[in-house]
DNA sequence: GCATGATCATGC
DNA sequence: GCATGATCATGC
């Protein structure tokens, strides 16, 4: 790879560099107009024909071929900040199952084509035509030698997957910084694998979001001064998974009441912290003395979850996500949701049991969601927007306390809404009048994960 | 006792 | 001022 010439490389770089701060309409041929382009991919289609001058292809091979050069284009999003973030996964190359099983990650189709990457990121915007999305951030990207340990091992992790024949089981939150997403809308183009009859979704790899983010933070040379890294020194991951290293931090400390674990760790201010002392705590025993975040997890979008259990296993409360605003709600995919990303996510889960009058660290796992209860989860998504578009939250008003039709804790079995907000005149506003209250605002709710789901299928599973 | 509506506490 | 993780409290 690196007998490839730095010089072409370079030249093709700064040619890319050029698009900075412009759209494509302005830097291509006034032909551009016709691109005949459309759906979701049509930017890069663009501007590999109308930029860079080569029919887009499905070449296994990377587009620079000669050179070993990848280009990739994604979308940024601003937040409310103004910060840039990336709007979505990067989706690398579509998984041939059949040819996986086969192949060694050095010489892997996925390794060929994306060892050495060209990015270009522009920023979206809703309604804008493509061809006037302003390019923010042109950069090429190359695997630091520790997220490639992780990156070799997630691939390995979903080729295993593939050889035992449970391609059509594989998710997003299986691996760490390489996910295998899908592809293909709504039918999954479903697609035949090499160990099994099932017929499996068309998937690609792709890097998490959190992954392009810290991608983004690198190009930008933006730094974070309250994040440490779990793991230092990559020939850790010689021996040992990502999840392990993890998973062995806690050991010490199973078994042992929620006091003994803070003075051993020093951490007496977290007593006085009542809401949060326990995730404060799950981040001492990970190695941070303040506030502040793990690079790893926000690379890898892992969400880490305390949880109080009674001493029958049963959470003492439900786990909420962020609440939903019900304009975006009603407008989403299912594919591209809010929700079908934080339940792709990888968890990581601490459990602390009460026993007697203590609180005893009892179980770490990692966890994330199998496809069956994604399903299952995805019912609440449809028949909540359901509700909000008939103007049918509201079911009643008793005592002043209104009574929704939202899917309650028996109705589904992972999901439920609640609400989530200051107090019930804290609201989110509606795409139509609520027909009990007249009103076109309603208390902000969230999706949240039901307590038994966590003791049976969580805890248990 | 549990489900669900309501609210608190913290940090940015 | 608001988003988010966490928790309270009422009524069946």
């Amino acid at each position: 790879m690196s007998s490839y010439n730095r010089e072409d490389i370079l030249s093709i770089i700064q040619f890319a560099q050029q698009l900075v701060g412009k759209p494509l309409r302005e830097v291509c041929n006034p032909e551009i107009i016709n691109h005949g382009y459309s759906g979701k991919g049509n930017f890069g289609q663009i501007l590999e024909d109308y930029y860079f001058k080569y029919k887009p292809n499905s070449d296994s091979r990377a587009d620079f071929h000669e050179v070993g050069l990848e280009v990739k284009s994604t979308a940024l999003k601003k937040l409310k900040n103004n910060e840039l973030r990336a709007k979505e996964r990067l989706v690398l190359n579509i998984i041939n199952y059949k040819e996986l099983v086969d192949q060694d990650f050095e010489t892997s189709t996925f390794f060929e084509k994306n060892a050495h990457l060209l990015l270009i990121f522009y920023l979206y915007e809703r309604g804008v035509n493509v061809l006037d999305l302003i390019v923010k951030l042109v950069g090429e990207w190359k695997f630091p030698e520790t997220d490639l340990e992780i990156i070799r091992k997630d691939w390995e992790l979903i080729k295993s997957k593939v050889i035992s024949g449970k391609a059509h089981e594989l998710s997003e939150g299986d691996t760490i910084y390489l996910g295998a997403c899908t592809k293909g809308g709504k039918g999954g183009n479903p697609r035949p694998q090499p160990n099994s009859t099932i017929l499996a979704k068309q998937r690609a790899f792709s890097f998490k979001q959190g992954y392009l983010n810290y991608i983004i933070d690198f190009l930008t040379n933006t730094t974070f001064d309250n994040e440490i890294n779990i793991i230092d020194d990559k020939s850790l991951l010689v021996e040992k998974s990502f999840e392990e290293i993890v998973l062995e931090k806690f050991q010490p400390y199973i078994g042992l009441t929620f006091e003994k674990i803070a003075q051993q760790l020093n951490f007496v201010a977290v007593l006085s912290q009542p809401k949060s002392m326990y995730s404060l705590l799950t981040n001492a025993i990970l190695g941070l003395k303040n506030r502040g975040e793990f690079v790893e997890f926000k690379k890898a979008g892992i969400q880490i979850k305390t949880v109080r259990l009674s001493s029958e296993n049963m959470p003492r409360e439900d786990i909420s996500f962020p609440a939903f605003e019900y304009l975006e709600l009603v407008e989403e995919e299912w594919e591209e949701s809010e929700l079908l990303g934080y339940l792709e996510s990888k968890f990581l889960f601490v459990f602390y049991k009460e026993n007697g009058n203590n609180l005893v660290l009892d179980k770490v796992k990692f966890w994330n969601m199998p496809q069956d209860d994604i399903e299952e989860a995805k019912k609440v998504w449809e028949h909540t927007i359901e509700l909000i578009d008939a103007g049918k939250i509201v079911r009643s008003i008793q005592n002043g306390r209104r009574v929704t039709n939202f899917s309650g804790s028996r109705q589904n079995k992972v999901l439920h809404v609640r609400p989530h907000a200051l107090n019930a005149n804290d609201t989110y506003p509606l795409p139509i009048m609520d027909i009990v209250t007249g009103l076109k605002e309603y208390t902000k709710q969230s999706f949240w994960f039901n307590k038994k789901y966590i003791k049976d299928f969580i805890y248990s599973g």
